[in-house]
DNA sequence: GTTAGCACTCTTGGACGGCGAGTGCTAACC
DNA sequence: GGTTAGCACTCGCCGTCCAAGAGTGCTAAC
């Protein structure tokens, strides 16, 4: 049905269409490629491969530029493999070493990484804590009125809050409930802590006032770190491509990218297995029928992570992304585990 | 030297200005706003004022725009005052009440509050850590190669680190360690930890190994919020200015915007004691030589906590964003006693 | 001092035409 | 039958031209 001459020749349009950002013709592909065949025999070719849907034509007489279909045709087959350079390994490396100090860092230095080597839009998802299994809580004394409760997580995390004592409760009160706690509480998940375990936590406090209070801290544990983080880099680059030189298409762009929870849900529908990626009209929201998203999952000791993406024009280089995706997603396992115990 | 009327009339120009973003002619002027004298004259005053440097002159033939030295004149003295509304002010409180749990938060609420009234680019500068008070230090057990350590300031900040204990060490040495450091550094700034605190600290400690620990966890708790933290809103209101219409222009601003040592220095040099505007020429980065900035600090008990700052065209208007910006300064002061102890 | 009038300037937007790149089709070629 | 040369045709792009509109500066009259 397509073969391999119209594969190499769709190739051709591909490679110079990313690079050039121009619709490419017959006469200029034959002499840029030593495809071996005269401009007509070309333009008959794209005139089948249009057909076909795999091209497409912004009006008559002007070249061709891929559509969709013919993105999806590429990625799938006829990408030439490019992968990730030493010398990007390298900086990469540097990078982690010399910006990352504590684990929250990691994800925004890991998108900064993205968008400066794929010189696109880097989407980073970070790991929620409330997946993440509870491992122990603990308490500070403040002042009279106050304690900081600490709370860790088996993924590495350490958040504190500070929690207000209800009038006649001492520290030692505290004390007892974090006991409690860590033992009712101890392997389970953030996210499953839920009525069994918090009445059985209910039944070895006792004091009602206390219970109010160890809910308190429980449900402020929960309740800040429940939405995951978003760490975005490079939008400039969005600035940069000539398909989006209009204020009015760039507006788009930027505001969408503003919209933290919107960005979220792609990553979320697009979350797949491994590598995934989604090109033009693939994308359910129509503001980025002219984009295409490359996402990636990240694990650690098998448990998913989070998803780190790669968004640009469908005319984006996507051996490129897809590659340092890949590596940057074993990467970053390492990268967290330094941080772990 | 610069008469009554002259005023008047520089001060419709520079309103029409403002408003509709075009050029101001004779005609117009008068047609909208009445001011008693002809086209004719208000082209001889025009003339006059563009003699003086008020006013400038796209081309022969084109209406007046206010210059750098006419906007400064506008601010000094003729901006009609423009005091926040109720409405405002409720959804500021509002706006507080619902999104800011944690004191983190504040900061970059108050960014998008500020950018969402007055529809320019905020910048708000978060107090540094370093500046506050050491208040106390404690270490609770990790396992057996590492401890938690959570330090907490005067300003009512918390937090927290994992450090490694060199081999041999205890948990009780960290302890006794805690109680050294907590004994030695009461009340200090974090950013006055210097040689005579450290070298009694070293006397007291006496082991070697730990005070090279000890000195691990004060230099953590130092470097990681040496830096403060920079909170950016609405720098998509930017890409609504009709003066940045042009992609290269917006882009030169965002670029600019995604410098953080870049905005951070400019805030510092505009740091002044209440509110500052710098208005087109006058600011010294001929990046932003089209826009102005307005700058006001807050403060906390008499003590000076940080900036927030509007950044918008010269063409902005300067009575909302002063106005707003006064009003923050002091709700801000309040808004962080909340958090505080 | 103020104003009406007028000549002049400059931008904006639409119309027009030539140029260049590209296509589609046909007829000839291997 | 696939391949290619040739040719007519189509558009977008760019520069020119022209008229309309907004505005200025100057002069002379009030």
């Amino acid at each position: 049905m397509i073969d391999e001459r119209k594969q190499r020749i769709l190739q051709a349009i591909i490679d110079d269409y990313i690079s050039s950002a121009e619709p490419v013709g017959s006469r200029t592909l034959a002499r840029k490629h030593d495809l071996g065949v005269s401009p007509a025999t070309i333009r008959n070719e794209m005139a089948d491969l249009e057909m076909l849907g795999y091209l497409e034509h912004i009006h008559t007489s002007s070249g061709r530029i891929p559509s969709s279909k013919g993105y999806r045709f590429y990625v799938d087959g006829l990408i030439p493999p490019k992968p990730v350079t030493d010398e990007e390994r390298a900086l990469i490396d540097r990078w982690y070493k010399a910006r990352v100090k504590r684990i929250d860092e990691v994800f925004q230095e890991t998108a900064r990484l993205i968008s400066q080597v794929t010189r696109n839009v880097s989407m980073v998802l970070a790991p929620q804590v409330s997946q993440a299994a509870f491992r122990c809580l603990q308490f500070l004394p403040l002042d009279e009125q106050r304690v900081i409760a600490v709370i860790m997580t088996d993924a590495g995390f350490v958040e504190n809050k500070i929690v207000g004592m209800p009038s006649g409760a001492t520290f030692e009160d505290f004390q007892r409930m974090a006991g409690v706690i860590n033992h009712c509480l101890a392997g389970c998940t953030l996210r499953s802590i839920q009525g069994p375990a918090l009445k059985q936590i209910r039944d070895e406090i006792r004091e009602e006032s206390l219970y109010e209070a160890a809910l308190e801290v429980i449900q402020r544990a929960l309740d800040s770190e429940k939405r995951e983080r978003l760490y975005l880099g490079g939008t400039r680059h969005m600035l940069e491509q000539p398909e989006f030189h209009d204020v009015e298409k760039i507006k788009d762009i930027l505001l969408m990218l503003e919209e933290e929870e919107l960005i979220k849900d792609i990553l979320h529908a697009h979350m797949g297995d491994g590598l995934e990626v989604t090109i033009g009209q693939e994308n359910e929201n129509r503001r980025i029928k002219d984009c295409s998203i490359i996402t990636a999952t990240y694990h650690l000791d098998g448990e998913l992570l989070g998803t780190i993406a790669v968004l640009g024009p469908t005319r984006m280089e996507y051996a490129k992304a897809m590659s340092l995706l890949e590596y940057m997603n074993t990467n970053l396992a390492d990268v967290i585990r330094r941080f772990h115990w």
